[in-house]
DNA sequence: AGTGATACTGTGTGCGCACACGCAAAAATA
DNA sequence: TATTTTTGCGTGTGCGCACACAGTATCACT
């Protein structure tokens, strides 16, 4: 039984010197002989020490101040999870010393954007997390972490390629092919599938193109059956109206449209727009729990959501901060979390587990 | 900003005390005049205090004793993940004081978990976790920790009006009607849905009937529909010929036999008994991710498995003994996990999310 | 007034660790 | 050889808290 728990006292007694050497060699703070060192190294690798971080922490005596850059939640009701996520995890980290220091932007508004994150990096904090919604802009801001040393995490969104510690968010090309997948369920052969991109040009689009090439991918395993895919980008769908006459023309250009992928939370900007008669006939799959669209899934007008865990998303990338800094562990680049299928059935399941994330260190 | 800590010295200093006696204040130990006592408390209310566990866990220096009854798992591989799950949990909580005591009984000898937990009561720890398979047995284990005071947590397996501190799994009723759901996709009017239970009669059996309750009520949703449904008990599911045989009988008496809803982890010993092209025509619905129903999934011969987070129920077991034994929090009495709806193409994110359970007190 | 019992409150120590400080020996330099 | 510099190592303090212990005040009863 392992279950005595080591200390650094134990380790400088068997190997015969002072808890200042032991702490020495344990962070490497050198003026350590080359021999004395590999001595601890051994005694403490034979006594299977492990540090301890409840007294470390006190011991230590600092505060770790992370700063976060998130979109403003009041325009999207999607925002909020996150942020959410990210609350909890800083009150739980709290007696760790960890600080949040939060910046929020205007969704679609790049120079608040760029403001916030200057400000961040006038008075540089230890460690950044972030949803780089747009591309140029966060481009920008990776760099600026890259030159001052600063860790970073990306939340939601991707990009690829960035010196960052670890992007943490879904899978976009999977979601595609699981969307795919989910409609296919209830089209026929001959009919015709909708891919719509509630979108605004300026945002970071890579995640879309993955989410279609994923659609289509899925599709094309079924060279027998002809389902056409048609894709639309749609900019102005705060606009009522709008979007009225763009479905409208759609159904009317095609016939035998029988399904819907929406690859966004908006799915229910579109359904609202939509008349019952053509709702209840056409499979619908979107994505996010977000209130509008939970209630058009209780009453079966979208049949299917994809679960992205936003809560969970800014949750861990707080502790991956935390993780790096404090507990100095290795963290994953890129941590994909499920994609979870949402039907009436489970829903509330999901809706209760984003109020008791678990927590421990 | 109330980023300040703020410490037992803040208040004793604040309320004209000292330290001692906002401790006895904090842990409610007596001795106190109600006057000072209400002045210490409105102090402590004003100021938000909050405990310090990092520093009260080092302080209390001792040991919480936690063990565990779970089945064996080289019997039936679903048990590995609660096992799993509930290490997982230990380990990160081995700073705080935590040590595990386990047990492992065989998984269909009622004997064996009595003399387990007969083991336990003789040398009371501060909390038991346990999955209570042979409900007689299980009362009787209850009502001793009752006796004797001992706090515990069930997982996996529900004893209604059980006085424990909490049960940890899922809704059965809802998942009967998640798999009515699931199956309906590929049904339609005038076919069989069959319901088969592969189960041991000595087990815990109230959650096989939510199951089929849920189940029936689903499809009681479309009296328009005429799907019939088909409930059969099987014991010797490990005697292939035997099993074979049933099925055969089965499909023969039923030749709208379009639908199977296995109420257990043990769908795979059934496929493995079917002919090929009876799988790929017919729609299945399992439980569990264990590695031969995995198989299946992936070769589509199952369509869905749910996914009943069983790593997570250990999991959460020991972190909610942890919660109510050091941290003094109210414990949910029902802590039902999401029904994870899982398919091929999204099989791989549950299974990654085992392997990095995040943890933080 | 003296004694003892009881009610209440303050002090001191240590949990395991990080780090500042100080000292001695060894090495480099004059 | 004397002096300075560097290297290597031990000691001591404090992080916030729990708890043992010591101490003072109050009161009842001789």
């Amino acid at each position: 039984m392992t279950n005595k728990r080591i200390r650094i006292k134990d380790i400088a007694e068997k190997a015969g010197v002072s808890t200042g050497t032991v702490d020495r060699v344990l962070h490497d703070r050198g003026n350590v002989s080359p021999d004395v060192k590999q001595l601890v190294l051994n005694v403490m690798d034979e006594l299977g020490y492990e540090r301890n971080i409840i007294a470390s922490t006190l011991a230590y005596n600092r505060t770790w101040r992370i700063a976060t850059l998130m979109p403003e939640f009041h325009t999207d009701p999607y925002w909020e999870q996150p942020n959410a996520g990210i609350d909890r995890a800083m009150k739980a980290l709290r007696h760790y010393g960890v600080v949040l220091e939060p910046h929020i932007f205007m969704l679609f508004d790049q120079n608040s954007f760029v403001q916030h994150a200057r400000e961040i990096l006038d008075n540089p904090p230890d460690a950044v997390l972030f949803a780089p919604v747009f591309l140029k802009e966060s481009t920008l801001l990776l760099k600026a972490c890259e030159e001052k040393g600063i860790p970073n995490v990306m939340i939601n969104t991707n990009i690829e390629n960035a010196k960052s510690l670890s992007y943490i968010g879904q899978d976009s090309y999977q979601s595609g092919v699981l969307a795919g997948r989910l409609l296919h369920f209830g089209l026929n052969d001959g009919e015709t599938a909708l891919l719509l991109n509630l979108e605004i040009g300026s945002y970071n689009a890579k995640h879309l193109i993955d989410k279609e090439q994923g659609f289509r991918d899925y599709f094309a395993r079924f060279p027998g059956q002809r389902i056409e895919i048609v894709k639309r980008d749609f900019e102005d769908f705060d606009n009522k109206n709008k979007l009225t006459a763009f479905l409208n023309e759609l159904f009317k250009g095609h016939p035998r449209l029988n399904g819907i992928f929406f690859t966004n939370s908006r799915a229910y900007k579109a359904v609202d727009c939509l008349p019952e008669k053509i709702v209840q006939k056409i499979k619908i799959v979107g994505f996010d729990l977000v209130e509008p669209n939970l209630v058009h899934l209780r009453n079966n007008n979208i049949d299917f959501l994809i679960n992205q865990n936003p809560v969970q998303q800014g949750f861990l990338g707080v502790i991956s901060l935390f993780n790096h800094l404090v507990k100095k562990q290795k963290i994953e680049p890129q941590q994909y979390l499920p994609l979870d299928i949402v039907v009436t059935e489970n829903l509330d399941y999901y809706l209760r587990r984003q109020d008791e994330l678990q927590l421990v260190v």
